[in-house]
DNA sequence: AGCACGCCGACT
DNA sequence: GTCGGCGTGCTC
């Protein structure tokens, strides 16, 4: 016998170190990095790892288990991609297997489950039982599997582990763990005539003996002529179809012997365009000098941004980009924030690409994701080119020669919640490092930050002035509503100005699109009478009032209640809504403009898998003729018909609490604008606020990017913020509000012995209680002369003394690099 | 993260 | 008297 194999591997659990198990040498002949291998873990759960390295270095301190079972016959995961998680982990201060978890798609990640079975032979003696084992024994009387779950729900009760461990002293039930694959490859019924009946006189033999049943001699026959076309087995159901038959008359044959049935593995994702790729078309001389451009600036292996204002044609710009790269047979990854990937734009790319185009995002079930993951590996052409939102940097590239973030500036690119909080946008820019692949930011609106790397020579940078066609940006009108209120002018939240250029508008046969922010300012009840407003038990929110359902409900957590008549705190049954929201708007409109079709688009409206689709192609169809909205409705959209555009208030996106406030309002304020007037006429847009005379809306309304990036430049200089600066924010969770206060101002004391006051807080966050914990966050600022890992092996060390305070754990800390 | 072990309050 | 709350420690 030869020295002991060992694995160490990553597993999907948030713990720094890897771990070890021990193989068969046969395993090891099997095992490389990137391969999948069931492992047990703790007493009684398996999970899925990724073997990282197999070695012989036996461990010292500890036996290593063995492994359960080799899961993959080919590597999962390419060596790149390890190298990518551990980029992500240090740089996100998170672990491995949190990004291992984040990385591949659920289905690949199968756990075990315990199963319950009966002792048949158990000799029971029922008055020995007390009430919960005996209704556990009874329904393992019915059913002879059950799981843990099930039983929680027979008993009604949390913890039933005491219960089911003195079953299993008593010899009454058994336990198995159950691992199974979640991915099942979708197979399709496919059949063949038999290889007796591949001669001719036997063919015929097998007609004539069918002479008496007509039905099956005509799916013979159907059967013949198909496969004489394609020579290869047909489907079932195509079958059925052609010899206008029935499955049981498939199946009788099937199992006669006359028929062979197989089973042949089928992609889910199937793509149902037409196959007369549509020709590219040319650019214009703006989108040609942009495209020059960039190719220069690639050439020099820089990451490039592509800066062309709204409805400049920037997506045939891609297009010639990746055509460039799939010529020479590497892959392209083209991302987007979730909500700007719409069918709109998938249909546009399939109609360029064919099937070469694969969509990767959540709206997609697991086993679709998991096809789309082989293809990759695999380098299969029907994965050639990936759209994708943020989560699809994971997908295992082989030879990736080119990576578009659109919508750059999009704050969706960071993910907030679970670990890796990673930014796709930045972790592009390392993957493609990673590949030699190039890199194109593309935005009408860059962020601060990238256009800071522009400024700086970091990033190269091209730019498209032109809307496409020619179309000249829409006519920007500033109205006050300060004013317009004094004067009593206005009707609801409309002012004259924006009334009267809808009713313009629809009498053209025109479309408008009205924009309302709602994110934190949803409408909450309140008492006229005393002012007491309804409060979410567990949340420090108050709730908020969904019309629709008659309903108060907490965004926060899952709580609602029914609408209330009366005060809670006072009796007063005069109660008011306070703030406004989209469906408000749509409500003072159908009174305003009773013949106008009103459609609203927002979170409520869109759920579903096609919610959103069906509201959007509603209002291409211009059966809406006026639509109402939140964020969503900047997003790459393009409607030909819109030609006004208002915004209800501008103040709440600019009074927002945060150093981005500014910069976003820029932002959304001319993307909503950017929908107005596609076509040869001009747009209109009007913007009602407070405050017209603010800087940025006076930058938007001008279109003057340039002075909104210097003068955000030089506020966030002051205050050391990005760019010029890195921020860590490190949040701090407990249900004990004095426990946490105590743990973070002890936290925050310690990094001002190192970091002085580049820390800020602890701080309450505006909601201070989610789920009944506590929240307080503080904030590092680093310079970008200060080393990054340094500050982070600082932070690593003080939050090891805090855990070593034995009153502090419990105190969840959470890290959010460069958070938004 | 899960999960078990172990120690203190409110109830079948 | 038990059930179940969660603090603590460990996982190859």
């Amino acid at each position: 016998m030869g020295m002991p194999y060992f694995i160490n591997v990553i597993l999907p659990i948030p713990l720094e170190k890897e771990f070890t198990y021990s193989i068969s040498p046969t395993e090891a002949e099997l095992l490389k990095p990137g391969m999948r291998v069931a492992v047990p873990f703790g007493k009684s759960k398996i999970y899925t790892a990724i073997v990282v390295k197999v070695h012989q270095t036996a461990p010292t301190v500890y036996e290593a288990k063995e492994i359960d079972q080799i899961l993959d016959q080919d590597p999962l995961v390419t060596p790149t991609q390890l190298r990518f998680w551990e980029w992500l982990a240090q740089y996100y201060m998170c672990t491995v297997g949190e990004v291992f978890r984040a990385a591949v798609p659920s289905a690949l990640l199968l756990e075990s489950e315990t199963l319950i079975l009966r002792n048949e032979k158990a000799i029971i003696d029922e008055t020995d039982l007390k009430d919960d084992e005996f209704l556990v024994f009874e329904a393992l009387q019915h059913q002879s599997i059950l799981r843990v779950r099930e039983i929680s729900d027979i008993l009604e009760k949390k913890n039933v582990i005491p219960i089911l461990n003195s079953l299993l002293e008593k010899n009454i039930i058994f336990i198995k763990e159950e691992v199974y694959e979640q991915y099942k490859p979708k197979l399709v019924r496919y059949v063949q005539l038999g290889k007796d009946y591949s001669t001719e006189e036997s063919l015929e033999a097998l007609l004539l003996s069918l002479s008496r049943a007509p039905k099956q001699r005509d799916v013979v026959l159907s059967l013949f002529q198909l496969q004489a076309v394609t020579k290869k087995p047909v489907k079932i159901s195509d079958l059925a179809t052609s010899a206008n038959s029935s499955n049981s008359i498939i199946k009788t044959l099937i199992d006669k012997g006359i028929l062979e049935e197989q089973f042949i593995r089928t992609d889910r994702v199937v793509f149902e365009g037409g196959h007369d790729h549509e020709a590219l078309k040319s650019l214009n001389e703006y989108q040609q000098s942009a495209f020059d451009a960039i190719s220069k600036s690639f050439a020099l292996g820089k990451v490039t941004l592509l800066h062309g204002v709204t409805s400049s044609g920037k997506t045939e710009v891609y297009v010639k980009l990746i055509q460039e790269v799939i010529k020479n047979g590497k892959q392209a990854l083209y991302l987007l924030p979730e909500i700007a990937l719409t069918t709109q734009l998938i249909s546009r790319l399939q109609a360029y690409f064919g099937e070469k185009v694969a969509v990767y995002h959540s709206k997609y079930n697991v086993q679709e994701r998991v096809e789309v993951w082989n293809n990759v590996l695999k380098k299969e052409t029907t994965a050639q080119i990936v759209i994708g939102a943020r989560s699809a940097i994971f997908l295992p590239f082989q030879d990736l020669g080119l990576i578009i973030v659109d919508e750059e500036h999009e704050s969706s690119f960071k993910q907030y919640d679970p670990a890796p909080r990673y930014h796709a946008r930045d972790a592009a820019v390392v993957l493609g490092n990673f590949h030699g692949s190039n890199v194109l930011l593309g935005s009408a609106t860059p962020s601060v930050e990238t256009f800071y790397n522009v400024k700086i020579s970091k990033y190269g940078y091209a730019r498209i002035q032109r809307r496409y066609g020619d179309v000249l940006m829409p006519e920007m009108e500033l109205v006050n509503i300060r004013e317009q209120t004094r004067k009593k002018r206005m009707k609801g939240h409309f002012s004259e100005r924006l009334l009267e250029e809808i009713t313009e508008t629809l009498e053209n046969g025109e479309q408008v699109i009205l924009f309302q922010n709602r994110r934190g300012y949803a409408p909450i009840l309140e008492c006229t009478t005393c002012g007491h407003t309804p409060q979410c038990p567990n949340c420090d929110v108050s709730l908020t009032y969904h019309q629709l359902r008659k309903q108060l409900r907490c965004h926060y957590c899952s709580y609602h209640i029914a609408l209330q008549t009366s005060c809670q705190a006072c009796g007063s049954t005069t109660l008011d809504t306070k703030g406004f929201g989209t469906e408000q708007v749509e409500q003072e409109l159908q009174a305003l403009f009773p013949t106008a079709k009103v459609g609203r688009m927002d979170l409520d409206t869109t759920r579903g898998k096609y919610g959103y689709e069906k509201i959007i192609s509603a209002f291409e169809q211009q059966e809406i003729d006026i639509l109402v909205g939140t964020q969503m409705l900047t997003k790459g959209l393009d409607f030909r018909n819109v030609n006004l555009v208002g915004i209800m208030n501008a103040d709440t996106l600019l009074n927002f609490p945060d150093y981005r406030a500014h910069e976003r309002s820029f932002q959304l304020l001319t993307q909503v604008a950017g929908r107005a007037g596609r076509t040869q006429k001009r747009g209109k847009v009007i913007i009602q606020s407070y405050d017209p005379d603010h800087r940025i809306l006076q930058q938007v309304t001008t279109h003057d990017y340039v002075e909104m990036f210097n003068e955000q430049l030089y506020e966030r200089e002051q205050f050391k913020y990005p760019p010029g600066n890195r921020i860590i924010r490190i949040t701090f969770k407990h249900k004990d509000y004095n426990k946490l206060n105590e743990a973070a101002e002890w936290f925050a004391k310690s990094l001002r012995i190192g970091f002085g006051k580049m820390v800020l807080g602890p701080e309450y966050p505006p909601v201070a209680r989610i789920r009944n914990q506590y929240l307080k966050n503080v904030l590092l600022k680093i310079g970008n002369d200060h080393s990054l890992v340094h500050t982070k092996n600082s932070i690593k060390r003080i939050e090891k003394s805090f855990n070593a305070i034995s009153f502090y754990r419990g105190v969840r800390v959470i890290y959010n690099v460069d958070h938004i």
